[in-house]
RNA sequence: CAGGUCGGUUGGGCGAUCGCGGUCCUGCGUUGUCGGGAUCGAGGAAAGUCCGCACUCCACAGAGCACGGCGUCGGAUAGCACCCGGGGCGGGGAACCCUCCGUGAGGAGCUAACCUGCCGGAUAAAAGGGCCACAGAAACAAACAGCCACCCUCACCCCUGCGCCCCUCUCCCACUGGGAGAGGGGAUGGGGGUGAGGGGUGGUGAUGGUGAAAAGGUGGUGUAAAAGACCACCGGCAUCUGCAGUAAUGUGGAUGGCCAGGUAACCCCCGCCGGGAGCAAGGCCAAGCAGGGACGAAGUCGUCUGCGGACGACGGGAGACUGCUCGUCUUCAUACGUGCUCUCCCACGCGGUGAGAGAGCCAGUCCCGGGUAGGCCGCACCGAGCGGCGCGGCGACGCGCCGCCCAGAGAGAUGAUCGCACAGUGGCGCCAGGUUUCGACGGAACGUCUCAACCAUCAGCGCCACGGACAGAAUGCGGCUUAUAGACUGACCUGAGGA
RNA sequence: GGCGUCGUGGCCAAGUGGUAAGGCAAGGGUCUGCAAAACCCUUAUUCAGGGGUUCGAAUCCCCUCGACGCCU
């Protein structure tokens, strides 16, 4: 996932976790917050927490949800920001079950757009 | 071959596809959170932040105090306390041999390489204070108990002069009796001995026990009793001194006297070092805000009007342009009062009429100007830099030559999937051998051979499955500490070992 | 990234070289018809862990682990 696509602002990620609405996953915590111009780029910020363990750990994490989010995103309808936040269980995961969990998140937040092929 | 120990290197490889970040170059009817190309992209510990630096800011005449750290010797370094090489004291350390214990299986000790802790001063060179629970007489300076001598007192025993008292016997005088002698007993006094209770004076220095720790050890001489008081041997210390070593120190010799604890990772003393903080240090920038400062006034006329005002001209205030004047441009306008605007509420004559409460305004222009958040720099580095080779040194390290420029930062870039081999682990099967020295023969490397030793739960081959540790830079560097599956490799020691 | 503070039964905690106080909780007992309250008793072989100094360490020194706080 480009960082064009990302949420780096401090202020921003502040925003979003105040303001925002949740979705929990075991793997994952998805937060959404619709931005002021609908038609600006959807932004997406990647946390984890000390509780997912150690700096190897938290950066595979991260990983894992950036590469995870990199295919979907073309599909996520625009001018939101969203926040992920890994949760311990997700370091033992694969990237396919990431995926999957993402995927359940964006449908109960509908706001995943299907299209023709997939 | 069996066992033990210490280092060094490395820290998964190759390929395909999808993807991420930096730098440089480049493209454009679309200057973008755009496209294309090249190149680079985590570690030995990046970790802990335990030391030492660079760098930055603050403080600062110099020196000292306080506080903190360090403390064997020599070296290395920009610097360092933990780096390198030595020294001393102590602890650990396998098998065989040896010693001890055990009926025995076995256990303990001794020990090589090696590992590891500590290192100024408690006596002298250089002075003091504190503490040492419980126990013990006592924890460092003497007392108490003990032992010994003497004196006083007491008890017992022995000896005993003169005198005293009592009893018995004999003799004399001669009869309420007296005297003499002998024997026995008692009291007292004196002398001696023994013992003990107590007291006093003096000597003595570790004594049965206590304790972590109590005064060199053993044997003797010696004495009233003892003691390095003296002697022999052993151990330690001090002074002088020979030899080896840069030195710490080691090893001899001579002399001396043994004098008296531990703790300084308690205060302290001596010597040396350190000003404080840390890249969230610190510097710069745009826009504003808080705040501070300077100057500071005056209306008149005309047009329109819904009568609140609006516009224009002249004049005035502040500022900019200019070296100054003129000129041009921007902008403002009147009022601290019974003021104006807005909101709420109440009363009525329902009219924004009156009472009350709250908020705002009473210029404007210009200058200075934060902190946080944001952006840029610091900061991606020509450097105590990295790699290779050579030389010097036991080593830490140093010198010379050649080559290279080598991640970067921001909510934080290295990942995912597949395939192939390669270590490794487990299982199954096959094979019955495998490894090694010496010797002999031939010989250019090397090959062949017999016994011997060791391993065969081995080695070798095939198949299947699993499968690669600890861990992620954030200003940089040196050291230390901690975590770490394995692989490769070098050296040392002990034991067993041939023809 | 840097700087600092603290770890003592299940919980709150005192103790700063010499036997690890106290309170709450838990368990048992007395009392009661049964409870509550009250009273009595019990509960620290690693004072976060490991080394060292010392005769002796929760305490002093070093290293590690964990938790928490601060940076204008």
């Amino acid at each position: 996932m480009q960082r064009k696509f990302r949420l780096t602002r401090s202020e921003d990620f502040k925003r979003v976790r105040r303001s925002g609405k949740s979705y929990a996953h075991p793997l994952v915590v998805l937060i959404v917050q619709t931005h002021d111009q609908p038609r600006a780029r959807t932004r997406v910020g990647v946390a984890a927490g000390r509780t997912v363990g150690t700096a190897v750990y938290r950066n595979r994490a991260k990983r894992l949800l950036r590469e995870a989010m990199r295919t979907l995103i073309p599909n996520i309808a625009s001018g939101l920001d969203l926040i992920l936040i890994a949760r311990p269980g997700l370091v033992s995961a694969t990237l396919e079950e990431t995926r999957r969990a993402l995927f359940n998140l964006l449908q109960r937040a509908q706001i995943f757009i299907p299209t023709h092929e997939s």
